[in-house]
DNA sequence: CGATCAGTTTATCAATCGATAAATAACGGA
DNA sequence: TCCGTTATTTATCGATTGATAAACTGATCG
């Protein structure tokens, strides 16, 4: 009992736009050998008009990368982190209860893993960002807050990144629970927060620079 | 220049078993979405000798994942985890060495991610058993150590629970960067001990039953 | 109101998929 | 050595896939 859809003619950004939106959610349910009349038919148009917008069903698959992941990276993050006015506890936390709303997503998640299941190197490429511009900033935080040798002196160990990454993945993880295995996951602040507690009186153990 | 692969007419049981070892290294690359000619292909047999072995496709498939995940189950671990004549620490370390060794594998890692986005429940029914019989075994093992009340006196609490998954995630991650992304990962022993030193550092302010 | 441009649909192709039936040939027993 | 069982291959079907070309139609302008 659903009206007729008989409007056609969008203009071309609307359409597209329309397009590159149910695409997302369309890619993220059934990975990218979704078929293209299927994504078609949610958008209610026929599945040739979606090659007068792109010129193969890989650009757009392409198109959906760039919209999910490079347009939600908040620059403001890096700043964030070394901002010393505020402790690092508080930092970190205000950070990771930001980005886990960005990525804690289905879209993010899924798109995420069935990229990297299917080899693209998009996945290493925004990781080595992610090491870069989070990953050393909080590392060469948390030296100073323990009174270490900066980054500059004593070089980031292996095992130091290693810890971060142990508090990434406990953090992503939670996505992959609720979105992948299809499991409850709730109060996801609260959760973030008792990672970072447990990181927190745990990791300095860990740092070098002494 | 390889042999003409003449060579015909195995033993069922054989040719079964080489079926299935070859089917969970092809599912595991490609999904499950991996076309049976090109299973056929690498097996040196043509494609309908598959259905002679298996029915359907879903069924072969069905049959890689009781492989590799059933099998693998060591019953010892749910002992070791008991055994109190070592230190907790000492078996935690010795467990989750083991474990890991099982999981962190290209076919693990990659079958049980697949099989998860396709929304098949074998995730859930795989974590839950992992869950009663591990991380309930281990929140009742540190309530221990740490001289609180027993679950049953006081149940185990949501953030007890995810105190255990976050170390959990740390280190199935290890397999995901490795085997997903396909990130450099060494050393996963190394990496193993310190995230239990950092989950054992700073576990204790969680723990309920004081 | 008619003409033109362009957004959209209809019709269809060529390749590929899982699956089936019939023909072939390898191995063991008499 | 021959024969029969059956493991294996050849040939092929029907459905589905991404993609293309041509026909159609709605909107804007004169």
């Amino acid at each position: 009992m659903k009206t007729p859809e008989a409007r056609r003619r969008l203009s071309p950004d609307l359409r597209e736009q329309e397009i590159v939106r149910e695409a997302v959610k369309f890619f993220a349910e059934f990975g990218f050998e979704g078929q293209t009349r299927e994504l078609a038919k949610r958008l209610g148009i026929t599945q040739p008009l979606l090659y007068r917008y792109f010129p193969t069903k890989d650009a757009l698959v392409e198109r959906v990368y760039q919209e999910v992941f490079l347009r939600r990276w908040n620059p403001f993050w890096e700043e964030l982190l070394q901002d010393r006015s505020k402790p690092l506890g508080e930092r970190l936390t205000e950070f990771y209860r930001d980005y886990s709303q960005v990525i804690l997503t289905y879209e993010w998640v899924r798109l995420f893993m069935f990229s990297g299941l299917k080899g693209l190197d998009f996945n290493t490429r925004y990781l080595d960002l992610l090491r870069q511009r989070v990953f050393d900033l909080i590392i060469n935080e948390l030296r100073l807050a323990h009174s270490r040798k900066p980054p500059d002196e004593v070089p980031i160990t292996t095992m130091e990144i290693e810890a971060v990454w142990g508090l990434h993945a406990a953090i992503f993880y939670l996505g992959v629970r609720k979105f992948i295995y299809n499991m409850p996951v709730e109060n996801i602040n609260s959760i973030v927060d008792l990672e970072l507690r447990i990181f927190l009186d745990g990791v300095p153990g860990t740092l070098a620079g002494r």
